[in-house]
DNA sequence: AGCTAAACTTAGAACTAGATTT
DNA sequence: AAATCTAGTTCTAAGTTTAGCT
């Protein structure tokens, strides 16, 4: 592949879009990566520039790029932050448009190779080529690829028992039954009983209506439920499946054992625990389940008036229940940026106004006047008060929580348990959203049964409102969806479901899928960049623009950006960049984008683009004027019907799903051997998932205690220094400090520790004294062993801390604004980090947590899976 | 071809529980 | 036992994509 030496860095910075070679190679190299590898080390032979100018610029991001890398040998200092510009993350809200955080990212480009040289190659087939063993056609230009094995089931060779049989899973009915019985009893339901009740009370005033309303037709299907039972056995998995319960055996590591523990516990219920639906064939996959029982939705308990006085005008005003619940969503929020929103309080006031009734309205004129700061105070107490519950009463919470999620955390899905994501209805209050929202502040009401549509098995018993009086608004039995209930959300009209949670077959089947397809991208790439570089120098407007978007989804990982309205926050994408989110410098051929995508997330950068896009982009930007689309020319679905027709399934998601993987991979083969225990090891992972962070622009406000916190590192190393000063001192050296300084500050560290010793004291023992016994265990830790052999492993060891110190303070610089969490659940095919984990020896379950652990039980493959 | 509705994935912040320190 | 800190979970907003209609 590359040539060593120069090239490398290269490699490894640029992300392969040139088709070049294949990267299958990568793994061996390793040499220099070990600084690139880290951060930005590498990307900068050649793009540099970008990299600087983010810098220097802003500063937040790149700060990063300092030093990362080192590994945890080399020393950190340089680390020194750099920081500097506030980061602001999301932007106030009054001030529009700095936002401020710095998405780093760099790139680099490669861009000239791919142009040239590579191109011919480019089909690609290079790449994949190489990419293993299985595939053994390599270039295909679409249609699938026989990507290892992996597809299907994905056997892998070594074997742990092939095991795919099919045997018609026999499920136990009775389990099914069971659950069902349970919920027949409903009453069960008692909690959620009472409060709907006392629930509707509060309503009262809509609910009149629907009271009257005895059930509602809803249909045919549900009576017959007691039929049902049998069906669900009978079906089930007709496919293949081994049963289960049991035994499998071997792989799966962590989760298996997670389960055994349960099982240990309960004993009763294993059953479906062990379900391995990734060995079993795939079937028809616009069917989405033969059968599916559950107990429907939970909905918030009523509103509890509280009686606490609001002020109008510095007088009390009484306020009903109804509009006593719209100021205390007000309430909460008085002491938080949402207040300082201008139509966060405008819509929240339109809203208040909107419950007061005639005489209210001739009194309350404006927000200024209203006072809610007694419900403010009542409503802090209250947390407090939850706060401070005992253990026994949190045990309790817990235990009846428990019991809730058993009945409505779980449905039958085909004869097996699965767990559902989100059984709560969300409780009303006002709606935030994100960045500058126009809605802001606007209530989200209450939803009724009424609102909510049941997706249940047409066999099944329909689980009983649990609000009386108010029925479903409607059960159907489509098992084209997999949703298990929806209902409107009031601000925006959207739409609202009740999912299974991701560790269930159904999710997990499509996950799988994303990350398949995915992977058949890997085999087209190559002519899919080569025919979108061809766009770009085409007379055709739109097949111009086509080209060049598609270069900044793929190379730098764009959303494609749909058309949104005037009610949303102004975000935009790929497609919808306006000519005010783009600025060209010709004589370096960057370009830096700066404009808020999704979540209102502030997306920065300068990059060095290839020339030959760069060209093109200017053409297209070209006589067009602020607030203009850069991209004119150009559909979301346009761009989603040209993918399409080059390889099935593709879409622009498709590309993030895939960059993001392959740099994991491409970034993790980078790993040296400098890296030596589990936690170094950890500690590379994290910073390869970092440059995916990165480029995927994936951030996170910076914690608001951050440069408390470093500012305790630092004091501590200082204190650490002057430790070890005084070593050298009585060893003869010259300390770092001066002698009076160092005198000085461990005066006032004494001082402190007496001080808050006594603060602390004086609650159960008044009066004693403590300052004779913080002063003598405070020279105690100083004490300064005789011996220069002494005095030198000392000073050692103080050096060993500082180091420590000094990378843990990296390491919070470093991430400090990059989320590595999103990443890791949605775009990195976790088959990379188990493989990995396995190769170099690091258990799976450091990296992954429990719940990402059960969303991905069919990611066991062994070390040389490739992406 | 374009539009809207519907379904599903992706996202950061808020919240919580557990670990660690004081 | 309380205070912090942190990792992980929950929440729900905000995207993308697809399906169906005019």
């Amino acid at each position: 592949m590359e040539i060593d030496s120069t090239d490398l860095p290269i490699t490894n910075g640029k992300r392969e879009l040139g088709l070049e070679e294949n990267n299958s190679s990568n793994k061996k190299l390793k040499s220099e990566n070990g600084n690139s590898s880290n951060g930005n080390g590498n990307k900068d032979v050649t793009m540099t520039t970008a990299s600087m100018n983010v810098s220097s610029t802003t500063t937040t991001t790149t700060t990063v790029k300092s030093e990362p890398g080192l590994p945890p040998t080399s020393s950190p200092t340089s680390t020194t932050p750099k920081k500097a510009s506030p980061i602001v993350k999301k932007e106030s809200t009054s001030t529009p448009t700095p936002p401020t955080r710095k998405p780093a990212v760099k790139k680099q480009e490669s861009s000239s190779e791919d142009s040239d040289s590579s191109d011919s190659s480019s089909d690609s087939s290079s790449e994949e080529s190489s990419s293993e063993d299985d595939s053994s056609e390599d270039e295909k230009p679409n249609k699938k690829r026989p990507a290892p094995s992996v597809s299907k089931a994905a056997p892998k060779k070594p074997a742990p028992s092939p095991a795919k049989k099919k045997l018609a899973a026999k499920k136990k009915v009775d389990s099914s039954s069971d659950s069902d019985s349970s919920s027949s009893d409903s009453d069960s339901s008692s909690d959620s009983d009472s409060d709907s009740s006392s629930d509707s009370s509060s309503s009262d005033s809509d609910s009149s209506s629907d009271s009257d309303k005895p059930k509602k037709p809803v249909t045919k299907v549900t009576k017959k439920a007691a039929a049902t039972k049998k069906t669900t056995t009978t079906t089930t998995t007709a496919a293949k499946g081994t049963s289960t319960k049991t035994t499998t055996t071997k792989t799966t590591t962590v989760k298996k054992e997670v389960k055994t523990e349960k099982k240990k516990k309960k004993g009763e219920e294993e059953e479906e625990e062990e379900y391995r639906w990734w060995e079993e064939e795939e079937g028809d996959d616009s069917i989405k389940w033969k059968t599916l029982s559950h107990h429907g939705p939970i909905f918030p308990p009523a509103y509890q008036p509280h009686g606490i006085k609001f002020l109008y005008d510095g007088k009390p005003l009484a306020l009903n229940p109804e509009q006593e619940e719209v100021a205390t969503f007000y309430a909460q929020y008085l002491e938080t940026d949402h207040v300082k929103k201008a139509d966060f309080r405008k819509n929240f006031f339109e809203e208040f106004l909107g419950v007061l009734d005639k005489n209210q309205k001739k009194i309350v004129k404006t927000l200024e006047k209203c006072d809610f700061s007694h419900i403010n105070e009542y409503l802090k107490n209250k947390k407090e008060v939850r706060k401070s519950r005992t253990k026994e009463e949190k045990d309790k919470e817990t235990k009846e929580k428990k019991v809730i999620q058993d009945k409505y955390g779980f449905a039958m899905v085909d004869g097996h348990k699965q767990k559902v994501g989100n059984y709560n209805i969300e409780p009303p209050g006002l709606f935030l959203g994100r960045g500058a929202h126009p809605k802001t502040g606007k209530m989200k009401s209450r939803i009724y049964p009424s609102d909510v549509t049941i997706n249940i098995g047409e066999d099944e018993e329909v689980p009983p409102s649990p609000i009386p009086g108010h029925d479903w608004k409607e059960v159907i039995h489509n098992n084209k969806v997999t949703w298990l209930a929806f209902w409107r959300e009031s601000v925006n009209g959207g739409f609202k479901y009740v999912w299974l949670a991701p560790s269930s077959k159904i999710k997990g089947i499509a996950d799988r899928k994303k990350f398949e397809t995915a992977r058949e991208l890997k085999n087209t790439i190559g002519k899919i960049r080569k025919a979108y570089k061809a766009n770009w120098t085409s007379d055709d407007n739109h097949t111009k623009q086509l080209g060049v978007a598609l270069y900044l989804i793929d190379f730098l990982a764009l959303r494609v950006g749909n058309e949104k309205g005037e009610d949303q926050a102004d975000t935009v994408g790929c497609c919808s960049l306006r000519i005010e989110h783009i600025k060209f410098d010709s004589k370096k051929q960057t370009i830096t984008l700066d404009f808020l995508g999704k979540d209102s997330m502030r997306y920065f950068n300068t990059v060095e683009i290839n020339p030959g896009a760069y060209k093109a982009l200017t053409e297209i930007a070209k006589g067009k004027k602020k607030g203009e689309a850069l991209f004119d020319d150009l559909t979301v679905t346009q761009l989603n019907n040209h993918l399409k027709k080059q390889m099935t399934g593709l879409s622009a998601k498709v590309f993030r799903t895939y960059n993001a993987s392959i740099t994991l991979q491409n970034e993790l083969a980078k790993m040296t051997d400098e890296y030596e225990t589990v936690e170094e090891k950890i500690l590379f992972y994290n910073r390869c998932n970092r440059e995916v962070a990165i480029l995927c622009n994936h951030q996170k406000a910076p914690p608001k205690n951050l440069a408390e916190v470093l500012g305790k590192i630092d004091d501590r190393i200082l204190e650490l220094n002057d430790l070890k000063d005084l070593c050298r001192i009585k060893l003869g050296k010259t300390p770092n400090s001066k002698q009076k300084d160092i005198k000085e500050r461990e005066e006032e560290r004494l001082k402190k520790l007496i001080a808050t010793a006594i603060e602390k004291k004086d609650k159960d023992t008044k009066d004693k004294d403590v300052s004779d016994d913080v002063k003598a265990s405070f020279n105690r830790s100083r004490s300064i062993p005789d011996g220069d052999d002494k005095l030198k492993k000392k000073i050692e060891k103080y050096e060993e801390q500082i180091k420590k110190l000094e990378i843990q303070k990296t390491g919070k610089d470093e991430l400090k604004t990059v989320a590595l969490g999103t990443s890791k659940i949605n775009y990195l095919d976790p088959r990379i980090t188990v493989a990995w984990c396995k190769k170099v020896g690091v258990p799976v379950e450091k990296i992954f947590s429990k719940s990402l652990r059960d969303k991905f039980p069919w990611s066991d493959v062994d070390s040389e899976y490739e992406f």
